[in-house]
DNA sequence: CTGTTAGCGCGTTCAT
DNA sequence: ATGAACGCGCTAACAG
């Protein structure tokens, strides 16, 4: 039923051994036979079993990349612009050469599902895994995830760290290429102080991401840097990553701070959520109210008025990762890099009232 | 260096076969010695090798969700939610018992990739295939991808079409769940005729896809049924499904009939980029034009004027391909199953002036 | 340049 | 309930 490579061999006369090389090209190998057995190869519909020549090569062609969330561009954009550096441009011809199979795994932000798929990843002996996005700061995740990437990259596995802090007990990675979230964060409220501000809302992301607590650390940096603090924790709500926890909070924080003329929101998704409650409560964006955002989505020039945020160059740190994973692409010295974050001043933001 | 089943089964006790047994789990053994047998997989790190395992018992955990843009929530939320049905819910321990790996490809649109992901997911005899989105209508394409599909098939891969109309030539796939972009365009654009447009625009998706077919055929219906034609071609302009072609397709569309009173976007991204050429242009939404989309994706709600627009099940749809692709659903009569689209009216369209 | 031989690591018969 | 032996389909030496 299943056509192997000794078929194959038998139909272009040739030995096994032949056929293998033919098809991995690694070998020379005279042109009348190549074609006899591309023949064969093709009368039979013959397509190479990726286990058992991973299993006698010892060698994987699967890479995966591990995103917290498939439908949130902020991912979608790492992890394509990753999978084009690895997946190869394809020959047209369907054939499949020496590609490897670049593969998204959606954790859902969930630790577990996390560690299960860098298990089920290390099943499979992948070439190498991108790991995208920020990590959760609980203590045992963080030792578990060390000591399983440690063992990854000891069966020869390259990790790459993409838009996430380098491991805390050093590298065990090929690379980390970390966001300046702190620094972006500062820079953001450092524009909204210059403008004035003076009475400004956070609506957070979740309270254990790395993430999270970089971006506030930077607003809170700069708040301190203008005298400006005690209220901090009253002036901060902590929500999900999403549109609705934006609504949500940003409710909250009109509640307990009528007078905030100001509200920056944990990512450009959030803001949207944010802008959506500030606009149901009868304010005007930005002439009651600023609202930024963080990342810079594509969405985010389209709304209105157009969302100021920081930008995260989300394409190209992918595409730098996927080509690390590669090997394409020689390390940061240390292994770790910090991606710098840029200032997107729009409409959305302006000198407050009075 | 690395550690394998034998390992195990020596510092057990045990034969190999015991530990296998006690791996799957298919087959009775002692609680003691199966107390032995974990204790030692523990001490050891050890983690079964996923090929050697696949081909000793000649099948596969791995499943591939094909998608064609993955920066795009529109699949990103059906791969998500395929991807849920499929992974399980993980035991905590990030062990990894018996799940399947789903894993996401992304082929960028290009027919040429989409076959090349499915040789290798073939090469991986991948246990299922889901694919999403609308097809490439090109005859060569279309032969090649029946005759690929048919193949995979064959080889036990369970075939899904998620999003996508059947194949031409009857099925060969467990089931099509195809959208119903037809009845969605139309039910949009007889809500604009009944609003009492007349002159309606519309910027079309790619011209070789059948989404893009389907929608401007179910939107050219509903204009007919109206007695108005002739102006067809003149008032559609073709591009991706992007923002910046919706806004040059508009800018376009704009220079040729400066009346028109509403512009029907391919999708909601699409709808975007038309809104942002007609702001530039200093016209207003919808006093002046009247936008749609199509897809219903959570931004939608949060632009301004919220967006009218046709709302597809993604998340539903996926699930549910996610469980056909896992067989824990039963494929609907014939295997092809039609999915609604429910008329979304927001703020974004209104009555024309005069 | 090509054929022969020997595993890769595991599941699965058979025995026992 | 457990062990021994074979083979899954392919690649990697080693000859020739």
């Amino acid at each position: 039923m299943t056509v192997t490579l000794a078929d194959v061999a038998a139909r272009a006369r040739v030995s096994p051994a032949t056929v293998s090389r033919v098809l991995n090209g690694n070998y020379p190998v005279a042109a009348a036979t190549r074609e006899r057995v591309l023949r064969a190869v093709d009368d039979l519909d013959y397509v190479l079993n990726g286990q058992a020549s991973a299993l006698a090569a010892a060698t994987s062609d699967l890479v995966g990349i591990l995103v917290n969330d498939i439908a949130d561009p902020f991912f979608g954009i790492m992890a394509g612009a990753a999978q084009s550096e690895i997946g190869g441009p394809g020959d047209g011809s369907g054939r499949a050469g020496g590609e490897k199979l670049a593969v998204v795994c959606n954790t859902g932000g969930s630790p577990d599902r996390e560690l299960t798929y860098l298990t089920l990843l290390q099943r499979q002996r992948a070439a190498a895994v991108v790991l995208t996005g920020g990590a959760v700061e609980d203590p045992a995740y963080q030792t578990a995830m060390a000591a399983k990437l440690a063992r990854l990259a000891d069966a020869g596995t390259r990790v790459v760290l993409c838009g996430r802090p380098p491991l805390p007990d050093g590298a065990a990675v090929v690379a980390a290429l970390a966001f300046d979230n702190q620094g972006g964060g500062r820079m953001l409220t450092k524009h909204l102080l210059s403008l004035g501000h003076r009475r400004i809302g956070y609506v957070a992301g979740p309270l254990e991401r790395t993430t999270t607590r970089h971006r506030l650390e930077g607003h809170r940096e700069a708040m301190r840097g203008s005298g400006l603090c005690g209220d901090e924790d009253r002036l901060t709500v902590h929500g999900s990553y999403d549109r609705r926890s934006g609504y949500d909070a940003t409710v909250e924080l009109l509640r307990r701070e009528p007078e905030i003329t100001a509200v920056v929101a944990a990512n450009d998704t959030v803001a949207l959520g944010a802008a959506a409650a500030i606009r149901d409560r009868g304010l005007r964006i930005p002439e009651d109210i600023s609202v930024a955002g963080f990342d810079d989505l594509p969405f985010s020039v389209d709304v209105v008025p157009a969302l100021t945020t920081v930008r995260l160059p989300l394409f190209e740190a992918g595409a730098r990762a996927g080509r690390l994973a590669m090997g394409k692409e020689n390390p940061p010295p240390g292994g770790i890099a910090l991606v710098p974050a840029e200032l997107m001043v729009r409409g959305s933001t302006a000198a407050p009232r009075g």
